[in-house]
DNA sequence: CAAATAAACTTGACAGTGTCAAGATGGTGT
DNA sequence: ACACCATCTTGACACTGTCAAGTTTATTTG
């Protein structure tokens, strides 16, 4: 069961893989707080400060899993779209539904990844897994905008709709007894009731 | 220049705004991670564990800055509301812009308001001033819903969106040199395209 | 094949963190 | 004058990330 693959030698062969698989389960089981250098390292058997040969440093272990869960939203995204009916409306919100669903399944990796400042986000795998996102959400889009501006203005309401609703679900911020975001399906914010305001005269300016 | 008030004594008289003080200074200034317990309590010229007795901890001190940022944040939206034209759309926009001037202005606090799991949201302080915000833009909703459960989904949707806009403007996520957020007003996510998202046909289930 | 070099990891130390227990201080009420 | 108690201090503890120096193994080189 163990991780490590050559015994009794300083060379571990797979330490990268091994911290990183430590990482997520830390987080995935007690929360970013419970993250550490040394967890991880003991976890992956091997000695307090080897992680930081690796990746410089804590930040270092952080880019990497905001990377991992900027893949992993990627395949989410990807996956409901794969199962979506053809028409470009289901297209679109199968999309959105990806990445609630990534949201609610990897709680502490999306908190980490729109959240901590830590990271280096101008690490180049992850501005390549990040940008991927975007492209699948600017996709979804493009049937609905008539021309680049209103595409780049259709994406930025679409990923703020979904991302805010996913944000905003996360955590006990709502009145006892009365978490209003629980109980709406994304669905019915994504569709209805917008022209309401939309399709409001101007008035005066 | 000093906090404290009375010198040369066991009691500091105003400690716990002094040591809030201190910790909205820590953040202004470095962010999240440079808030400590101990650094507060060398701002505020007191022993390093003065803070614990007052605050119970840590938790205790991030939960009293969660409430006075939610303050904060309806005040923004009240001061944008009061100078709005008297129109609706107009009020709930004003709303919005205030959300938005409070996550660009306090940057740390809004991290730590809508990210960090620590501070405890039972507090009934919190409560009390999350509760309010909700019922600002509440308000700023009712207008533009014909019943209950069309305002209920019409505020989530409302409070997502700008939420999501204000949260993915933050940090550096974008490709660089290609920063579509910071060059997209809120004002057109608001409006504008939506129509063609949501007057489209039903097409097949 | 042997020696030199580089990479992987260990060991030990350091300053910083939050928290807790025990003690000192000073104001408050009896 | 006395007791009480909240306030704050002091000291200790385990834990954190980081760094410098040393040890071991693999690889390359002559």
């Amino acid at each position: 069961m163990s991780i490590k693959t050559k015994k009794n030698s300083h060379h571990h062969g797979h330490l990268r893989e091994a911290i990183i698989e430590a990482a997520l389960k830390l987080i995935n089981e007690g929360g970013l707080g419970a993250l550490s250098l040394r967890k991880c390292a003991a976890l992956a058997g091997v000695s307090h400060a080897a992680p930081a040969h690796h990746f410089g440093g804590l930040a270092g272990i952080l880019t990497a899993l905001v990377t991992i869960g900027f893949e992993r939203l990627n395949q989410s995204m990807a996956a409901d779209l794969e199962h979506a009916n053809p028409n470009s409306y289901a297209q679109l919100l199968a999309i959105c539904e990806g990445y609630l669903t990534f949201a609610e399944t990897n709680e502490a990796l999306f908190e980490l990844m729109f959240t901590s400042s830590v990271p280096d986000f101008s690490d180049p795998a992850l501005q390549k897994a990040s940008g991927t996102a975007f492209e699948i959400l600017a996709k979804g889009c493009l049937p609905f905008a008539d021309n680049p501006d209103h595409l780049q203005t259709l994406q930025i309401r679409i990923w703020s709709l979904v991302h805010g609703f996913a944000d905003l679900s996360r955590g006990h911020r709502a009145r006892p007894g009365y978490h209003p975001i629980r109980t709406t399906t994304f669905a019915d914010v994504f569709s209805n009731v917008i022209p309401n305001i939309v399709m409001l005269p101007p008035e005066n300016k």
